[in-house]
DNA sequence: TGAAATGTTGGGGCG
DNA sequence: ACGCCCCAACATTTC
């Protein structure tokens, strides 16, 4: 048996592998590296909490390698020369990673195996269940509309797709640890202390199973609760999903196996997760171009002072104020809020919806490009299955219906604290006298709304109805 | 995974 | 008793 090395990316952790699996079943003795990728972690913010949790997550995976017998090499560096070094260093027969569906990764990818010259690069399916065109329609086309892809998924669907792949039994063939498997600290890696412990997100794996309990007590009330974003409805896995510090198998199969009506609509999130990846795979011009080419025609407006009030939460949209501040202050949004807010970028403030995509992507722990950049699309009705263009949500109505009670918006915007119920999704509409005895001045402590929304409507209408068909 | 505009219906007040 | 109006409640259509 020769050498191998697997190469972990968006897949930190030591059960059920692809990758891994398949080279401890082939090869031995199997390295395992990590690299800190210089030409991704570099560009990101100081401050960038994906700096530790990505190190967190390693930290833990090094040593359940360890606990096997096994280590983590870890590099730190321009993967694309770091990998083919490494493999040669090592003289490996082959190297091992799991499958990457990103424009970007999948032209380093390409890079990696070019210059690994004769060694062989092996890739997996790992981090969805279907991929690629593994779901096609009966004419051999890829889906572009979600729900008949939804039920060609379901339809496909066989328990093996859902079984996991063994590591452990495999121990024996682990290469022992090396002398140069030290952890880079976080200031190695170019990052300032976050608040990512205040936030008390659990991380790694252990930290993904604790979530993934707790969420298993709740899954059968998902489809009812999780549209409130005051209330805990939902997993809260969406960084580990995209870290791979949890296995997607895992949870399809756990979801799969329920039959309460929550757990199929959790399923349903997560075969959304599995189709805007075939979407970005087959047309990776969505990664800067609408998916209707159409809708490249838009003439969004220019606003750099709206942009930097939506970034901020200061829209004077108490329910988009609040979204806005929970991504900033928390890294994650909830998804009803997603929506809410990128419709008020794009449909409200008439802004192009990269702006609001890029915005995502810098705050986001769980951001991932294929789930992002179909999210966007859907809300700014660009995309596939977008939501029709002429469907405008109603920043209040959503207020109104989502967090009924004003608890959500409270928690983040604290100027709207004393606002009574009647007021709290549209404080403007409140009598000075009023304000004064909530303790706020609109227009003074929180901004008047920045748009009008009939007005934002309507001009909407406008930019969409100029460029349809 | 909307909302607004428009249309319809039916109960109650009223002369 | 009856027609008329008002308007809430619901349904349909339009964007």
């Amino acid at each position: 048996m020769s050498a191998a090395l697997v190469w972990f990316r968006r897949d930190l952790r030591s059960y059920d592998h692809a990758a891994l699996h398949h080279a401890l079943k082939t090869h031995r003795p199997v390295h395992c590296v990590f690299v800190f990728d210089t030409t991704i972690l570099d560009p990101l913010p100081r401050l960038d909490r994906r700096g530790e949790f990505i190190l967190r997550a390693v930290e833990e995976l090094a040593a359940a390698l360890r606990a096997m017998g096994g280590g983590l090499i870890v590099r730190h560096g321009d993967a694309r020369v770091e990998i083919p070094r490494l493999a040669a260093e090592l003289g490996v027969a082959a190297v091992f990673a799991n499958r990457d569906y990103e424009p970007g990764a999948m032209a380093r990818d390409e890079e990696v195996e070019r210059r690994l010259a004769s060694t062989d690069f092996r890739e997996f399916k790992d981090q969805v269940i279907f991929e690629r065109d593994e779901v096609k329609t009966q004419g051999g086309t890829p889906f572009s509309v979600f729900t008949p892809y939804k039920n060609a998924w379901l339809k496909r669907l066989d328990p093996a797709d859902l079984q996991p792949w063994p590591v452990e039994e495999y121990a024996a063939h682990f290469a022992p640890p090396r002398d140069d498997a030290a952890l880079p600290t976080l200031q190695q890696l170019g990052f300032e202390a976050t608040d990512l412990a205040e936030l008390k997100l659990p991380t790694g794996m252990s930290g993904a199973q604790a979530l993934f309990r707790d969420f298993t007590e709740r899954i059968d009330d998902y489809a009812a609760r999780r549209d409130f974003p005051a209330v805990k409805g939902t997993s809260y896995l969406s960084a580990h999903l995209r870290f791979g510090t949890i296995s997607i198998r895992q949870l399809a199969a756990y979801a799969h196996a329920q039959s309460s009506r929550g757990a199929a609509t959790w399923l349903a999130e997560l075969i959304w997760r599995d189709f805007y990846h075939a979407i970005l795979w087959h047309h990776p011009r969505v990664a800067t171009q609408c998916f209707k080419p159409a809708f490249d025609a838009l003439r969004w407006d220019h606003g750099p002072e709206l942009f930097a009030a939506w970034c901020a939460g200061r829209t004077g949209y108490p329910l988009v104020d609040a979204a806005m501040r929970q991504l900033t202050h928390s890294g994650w949004m909830h998804n009803r809020l997603r929506m809410v807010t990128a419709s008020f970028l794009s449909k409200d403030l008439g802004l192009d919806w990269r702006q609001g995509e890029a915005w995502f992507a810098e705050k986001l722990l769980d951001f991932d490009l294929a789930a992002n950049n179909g999210g966007w699309q859907w809300a700014a009705s660009t995309g596939c299955d977008a939501q029709p263009w002429f469907r405008i949500f109603n920043p209040v109505t959503q207020s109104e219906k989502f967090d009924a009670e004003g608890c959500f918006i409270r928690r983040y915007v604290p100027e709207l604290a004393g606002v009574p119920q009647k007021f709290i999704h549209a404080p403007w509409t409140m009598r000075a006298a009023q304000q004064t005895a909530c303790g706020v001045r609109i227009g003074h402590d929180y901004p008047l709304p920045v748009v009008d929304h009939a007005m934002a409507r309507t001009r909407t209408l406008e930019r969409f109805k100029a460029v349809r068909e």
